[in-house]
DNA sequence: GCGACAG
DNA sequence: ATCTTGTCGC
């Protein structure tokens, strides 16, 4: 096989400032690809991490499902320790590290990951979506519960309403309305995805609940293994 | 200058 | 993110 289409995983040191944090996201982002998928997809893994209150000790998890069932058939699991603060704009810097020990351990790689946090919708146009894709070189999905950056238009009170966000003249994401007049869900694209992409699997994978299963599952992993342990 | 600010 | 019980609504 010559002319690969894809590329080697990235690689940088984590013990940086703030502002080095800030000058990598930079050159970071014009390395972010954005395509669409070629293959079906058929195994989604969405990853996620817990902390204790006063403590910097963390439980990281990557779960994945098979669709189009949406049944896990891999899990991967790690405690450890937080080196950088939560910053906005910055979050990549704190939790990638621990998911990067996860996705190792990881027995299955997946297609394509659900992260909980932005992708595109980033004010640097780089959150963790699109920085753990990259470290990775796996097509990832920003799955957020809050809006960071953008504005949108009034969005449809009923499943599957989308509105897009813009900032800066932009198209940086969507809103997605994942169950009838129900708090929607922030999508953006992470990495290797489009968001058309993004889209239509958070909607596959949100039959019931309002966070979509790849990431509302690996929550619930972190959090039984941080009340088994901390 | 002031407020906001993913998890 | 975490600290936390009951409670309103489909």
């Amino acid at each position: 096989m010559s002319n690969k289409k894809w590329s080697i995983p990235i690689q940088h040191s984590w013990n940086l400032s703030p502002k080095e944090a800030i000058a990598l996201q930079h050159e970071l982002q014009a390395l972010v690809k954005v395509e669409a998928l070629t293959q079906k997809v058929r195994y989604i893994a969405g990853a996620d991490i817990s902390f204790n209150k006063g403590d910097d000790t963390v439980y990281a998890g990557i779960v994945v499902l098979e669709l189009p069932d949406l049944k896990e058939v891999a899990r991967a699991t790690l405690i450890t320790k937080a080196n950088f603060p939560y910053v906005p704009g910055l979050l990549s810097f704190r939790e990638s590290p621990p998911l990067l020990e996860v996705w190792k351990k990881l027995p299955l790689k997946p297609d394509v990951l659900m992260l909980d946090g932005h992708g595109l919708a980033h004010n640097r146009r780089f959150g963790l979506a699109c920085h753990f894709g990259l470290l990775t070189d796996c097509p990832t999905i920003g799955c957020a519960k809050k809006l960071f950056v953008g504005k949108h238009d009034v969005l449809g009170d009923t499943k599957g309403s989308i509105a897009y966000l813009h900032d800066k003249g932009e198209e940086i994401g969507a809103v997605l309305r994942t169950r009838d007049r129900v708090h929607p869900v922030y999508i953006s694209v992470g990495y290797r995805v489009t968001l058309k992409n993004a889209l239509d699997l958070a909607l596959q994978c949100a039959p019931k609940y309002r966070i979509p299963i790849p990431t509302r599952q690996a929550h619930i992993v972190v959090n039984e293994l941080r009340r088994a342990n901390g």
